[in-house]
DNA sequence: AACTACATCAACCGCCCCCGC
DNA sequence: GGCGGGGGCGGTTGATGTAGT
């Protein structure tokens, strides 16, 4: 690489900021007719006054038709959780995996969310707290093992199934055993001035978003899978009445007309008639195109 | 009601990789 | 093999919304 390569796109000559419902309408048309074999190309052949990358940007993380939209579900952060684990800030390959989101996204909610989560649990372990998994909660050794060297815990498992954790910072001020259920101990530095059991079912019924992170990864196995579908529906509609709402009628092309044609294959090798008709309205009536 | 602080997330920026010439 | 263009990716920013005082 080096010095010398031209921008992208001359920025002064283009628009930025928030996409415009116009926009949007103008991009979708153009890319459910035409594909986007290239997205320097594209605005100019669209008419629209934006950066290629900027259409690219849009298309994929808002406007494709398949992106899933709405709350991330507690078993699709839990995916991501595992995902960074293994991948770490790959958010293009965690975003591989969870169907209809983006990388921007998962992105964005890690960094909200779920690494907040994560810091202060760090911040709990490291300061002064015990805990510890029973067998019969289904939480495996090997989970166990993971906390003492995160932690830098000593864990010994006593022949009664009792577990007994010592810091090994301040083995004397910190050691405990514990035989059932889910165990939460903190102080008030840490922010967690109770002691609090967590029966099975409690977690199950209201706190899920409770169960601290590091607990998450395991403790979430053992949890029945749930069936969630795939894409919220709802959530699909709101977004076509607020086109329908938002956006005039235009002269471009329709999603039936589009869907009148054979699996046509763009340039990215995409069946573009598969992209879209899941979830685009089979006819343009319905987004008052 | 007004102000401030914080949270959220869409969009931008710039670098890197891949591929065709 | 070198070069340049295009696309993809990850980090960051800033506008907007919301909660708290």
């Amino acid at each position: 690489m080096g010095g010398g390569r031209s921008p992208c796109c001359d920025k002064s000559k283009v628009k930025r900021g928030p996409w415009s419902p116009a926009e949007d309408v103008r991009l979708v048309s153009f890319i459910q007719k035409h594909g986007h074999p290239n997205w320097r190309s594209l605005p100019k052949q669209a008419g629209l006054l934006r950066c290629g990358k900027s259409c690219r940007l849009r298309w994929i993380n808002y406007l494709r038709p398949d992106v899933k939209r709405g709350n991330f579900t507690l078993e699709e952060e839990h995916s991501i959780i595992r995902l960074h684990a293994t991948f770490g800030n790959k958010w293009a390959k965690i975003a591989s995996h969870l169907p209809g989101r983006t990388d921007n996204e998962i992105k964005n909610i890690w960094n909200t969310h779920l690494k907040k989560r994560s810091l202060q649990l760090s911040i709990n372990a490291n300061e002064n707290r015990t805990h510890s998994l029973s067998s019969a909660s289904g939480v495996s050794n090997e989970f166990t093992n993971i906390q003492e060297n995160t932690l830098n815990q000593k864990v010994t498992e006593k022949a009664t199934g009792e577990v007994l954790v010592e810091d090994v910072d301040q083995p004397s001020t910190s050691s405990s055993t514990i035989s059932c259920n889910t165990v939460i101990q903190g102080n008030a530095s840490s922010g967690l001035n109770d002691t609090h059991l967590y029966s099975e079912e409690e977690i199950f019924k209201n706190n899920l978003d409770q169960v601290p992170l590091e607990y998450e990864v395991e403790f979430w196995d053992m949890l029945e899978p749930q069936v969630i579908s795939d894409y919220d529906m709802l959530e699909v509609e709101n977004w076509v009445r607020l086109l329908e709402k938002e956006l005039g009628p235009t002269t471009t092309a329709t999603a039936s007309q589009q869907n009148d044609q054979d699996d046509q294959t763009n340039t990215m090798g995409q069946t573009i008639s598969h992209q879209i008709s899941p979830f685009w309205p089979t006819s343009p009536n319905n987004l008052g195109w």
